[in-house]
RNA sequence: CGGAGUGUAGUGUAACGGUAACAUCCACGAUUCGGGUUCGUGGGACUCAGGGUUCGAAUCCCUGCACUCCGACCA
């Protein structure tokens, strides 16, 4: 893309209107735009990187086995009557709305009751199970206070996957698969070193859910970390009990802040029973159907991301999730030759399959490369009558500041 | 939802109760050309909304709304 096509600008000043570091960056770069409180919009750069994270946690849904739908943002209260969460004495972060006639509806917090209803019409026999289906869609919590920039919003995307399956043994299995694909993930998007899994409240069915808790300064959660068994506690269920079933001991723990980023937890009959989901055994007897679900919050992702690599100068994206591989940055100069040279290196970057923001603006060399260094594409390769006269081309990997002189064949190599 | 604070050009900040300024930004012209160059000219705000006090309100008071922070909440 070339960056005189885009018509986000970049901003000098942190907004006066935030204090996380991920909306302060990400709106000075033009990656989101506050709407309101807790609502943010994705602009063009941010709907790339937020592309990236789904289409890593799409691959890895799919290895698990599962397969994507979107469910309605729109709801039937009728669904949350049978599971007792309409009420707002129940649940108190709905948003309700109405149609023309005064029938309530709700916009969707989750989405389990749906879900279940749906596949009531898709699951009779143990033969249809296992079913795993996901989704990458948008959730609304009518959060008493928003806070922490897109880390915790009114309005969010997330994926959600629900299990399906006939025993709690098979449940267990996929249950465990699914920690794996969550680690991997993690460890796609660059924060797998800092994410630990963490026994978390696990409500009727099991003692324990299991959150993934990266590391944070910024983050809300208090959790327990063994560094060396590479998991951690909530502090919510810290307890001897706890420490007992776990297998640790609490001086062996060290307190940390964290982010929540993602959480699976076995459901059981929870939402089958009361809403009637049952399959035909072998035997031919009636049993409900045995759940789980699995949250990531990708735009959670996303600021977790900027809030662990950022530095003074702007935005650091892991190459994973980068809206570019590379940002070239063409440096006017005494001549046409370095415009000309930069378009044919865009070009040929570009159809070579490598995803290329291209600087082509008429602006100093200070104020690209102050814009290069915030917008933190993981790297700046500069086209400029001083890298005409080298032979080479510049290029500056944004974590390291690391600079390398290459020729266009070792440049190839260096970004596919 | 309890408590505290803040609302002024697109953005960030000024302005004793005396009629909105500076920077950035935008436009134009020069200048410069490897870390937000420099200079000139011009543009851009009924100071969140509504009420009140006053000869006079961005400034004081009230109400509402918005935003931020602390706390509660986060199924």
């Amino acid at each position: 893309m070339r960056q005189s096509q885009l018509f986000t600008k970049t901003r000098r000043e942190d907004p006066k209107d935030e204090v996380a570091k991920n909306a302060k960056l990400l709106i000075r770069a033009g990656y989101i735009n506050k709407e309101l409180a807790g609502v943010y919009s994705y602009l063009p750069l941010g709907l790339r990187v937020l592309n990236k994270i789904n289409n890593i946690i799409r691959e890895e849904m799919e290895t698990l086995g599962a397969v994507e739908l979107a469910m309605t943002a729109l709801q039937n209260p009728e669904l949350y009557e049978k599971t007792n969460r309409w009420e707002d004495a129940v649940v108190d972060n709905w948003f309700k709305t109405q149609l023309k006639s005064g029938t309530e509806l709700g916009l969707g917090f989750t989405h389990e009751e749906m879900i279940t209803e749906l596949m009531k019409s898709h699951i009779s026999s143990y033969k249809d199970l296992p079913v795993y289906a996901y989704q990458i869609q948008t959730k609304f919590r009518n959060e008493a206070r928003a806070k922490s920039g897109i880390m915790r919003g009114r309005e969010f995307l997330m994926k959600d996957l629900y299990s399906f399956n006939d025993s709690e043994v098979s449940l267990n299995d996929f249950y465990d698969q699914a920690k794996g694909a969550y680690e991997r993930i993690f460890e796609r998007v660059g924060l797998g070193d800092i994410t630990y899994i963490t026994f978390a409240s696990g409500g009727t069915f099991s003692k324990f859910s299991h959150e993934f808790q990266t590391l944070s300064d910024a983050g809300e959660d208090t959790i327990y970390v063994s560094e060396e068994k590479k998991f951690a506690i909530n502090k919510e269920v810290l307890d001897e009990e706890t420490l007992a079933e776990v297998g640790i001991a609490r001086e062996d723990l060290v307190e940390k802040k964290a982010i929540e980023v993602g959480n699976i937890f076995k459901l059981g009959d929870k939402f089958s029973a009361p809403l009637g989901l049952s399959f035909t055994d072998e035997n031919g007897a009636k049993r409900p159907v045995i759940m789980g679900s699995y949250g990531i919050g990708p735009g959670r992702i996303m600021g977790t991301v900027v809030e662990t690599f950022a530095d003074e100068k702007g935005i650091v994206w892991p190459k994973s999730i980068a809206p570019f591989d590379v940002h070239l940055v063409w440096l006017p100069g005494d001549g046409e030759l370095a415009a000309e040279l930069a378009d044919k290196l865009y070009d040929s970057l570009t159809e070579s399959g490598i995803e290329v923001f291209y600087d082509d603006r008429s602006a100093s060399a200070g104020e690209k490369f102050a814009n290069a260094d915030l917008l933190g594409m993981p790297y700046r390769l500069i086209v400029s009558d001083k890298t005409l006269g080298e032979g080479k081309f510049e290029l500056m990997e944004r974590a390291t500041g690391e600079t390398r002189w290459v020729s266009e064949e070792e440049l190839f190599d260096l970004l596919k």
